[in-house]
DNA sequence: CATTCAACCAGTTGCGCAAATGAAAGAAGC
DNA sequence: GCTTCTTTCATTTGCGCAACTGGTTGAATG
């Protein structure tokens, strides 16, 4: 993929638009929290510590934008990444930026993203309850409802 | 580089941050313009279109941010990326959209990004001033000053 | 002459709160 | 056993507010 030489103004709104979507860490959290599965309103909620009306508005916005959709099941409603291709960019960002939110170097080749140093828990999102798990800190995404 | 599994709070605000910056089309096509190499203001301002006051204040941010850096060349300003990780995410999103600016599917791998189908003129992303030029309708950028 | 700074305005955005909607589960009646 | 009403829960929506953002204009700087 080379880098493009010729781009419209339809191109540049577009991307600029879904830039935008993914400007605001709380909506940023809730993209990265759905890249692995299905998780209802409420859960994502609690994970990223935002209220239920908040949450459910800025999945709202995803959803319109075509990034992510919902199915229902039962009385939640469900929602998933509908365009894989933003986990991609995010998948790109995240793995040159350090634990500490600092940019990484090394443009091209991006080496295996270093395990974010043990950041102090208390620092790390605020995924689900602070499980007290031992063994590997796996505490970041709350498992499948 | 698998999707990573935890994150941080300062990673979320990080990466939200550095989105931000590409949120809004006048500033992506300055990075975007930048990709190849130095650009003054006022070659940057005809290129968008914009003014050549929000141009600066643009590129302000941008420098800011340490997306972009400068070098003054005699009475010019010459600016040019300074983090070129950005421009891997920026290639990332351009390589999955369309000409028309519609999100194209095939979210693993990308296809060689199809060449957007002969927009109208009028419709590309003014660069520059419209040069009559023909063959290769090449007519992204603006050649080094 | 090229660029930046400063002040101002217009438009937008995210959030909290309160109310409304939609759907499932249980209770009551036929 | 099958409808119908009622309660309950999850999510969504409307509204007001405070904060932020980008652009323009005009002056200042180098």
């Amino acid at each position: 993929m080379a880098y493009p030489t010729q781009i419209t103004t339809d191109q540049l709104d577009a991307a600029a638009l879904t830039f935008d979507l993914l400007s605001v860490p709380g909506r940023l959290h809730l993209v990265w929290l759905l890249g692995t599965g299905e998780l209802d309103v409420t859960t994502l909620a609690q994970s990223t510590g935002a209220s239920i009306p908040a949450t459910s508005q800025q999945l709202a916005k995803l959803r319109a934008a075509g990034v992510v959709a919902a199915r229902r099941d039962g009385r939640r409603q469900l929602y998933r990444v509908e365009d894989p291709h933003i986990l991609v960019v995010i998948e790109q960002m995240f793995g040159h930026i350090g634990g500490d939110g600092t940019i990484t170097p090394d443009p091209g080749q991006a080496r295996p993203p270093r395990r974010p140093r043990f950041a102090d828990v208390a620092d790390v999102a605020e995924v689900v309850e602070r499980e007290d798990q031992q063994g590997r800190p796996e505490l970041s995404r709350p498992g499948p409802s």
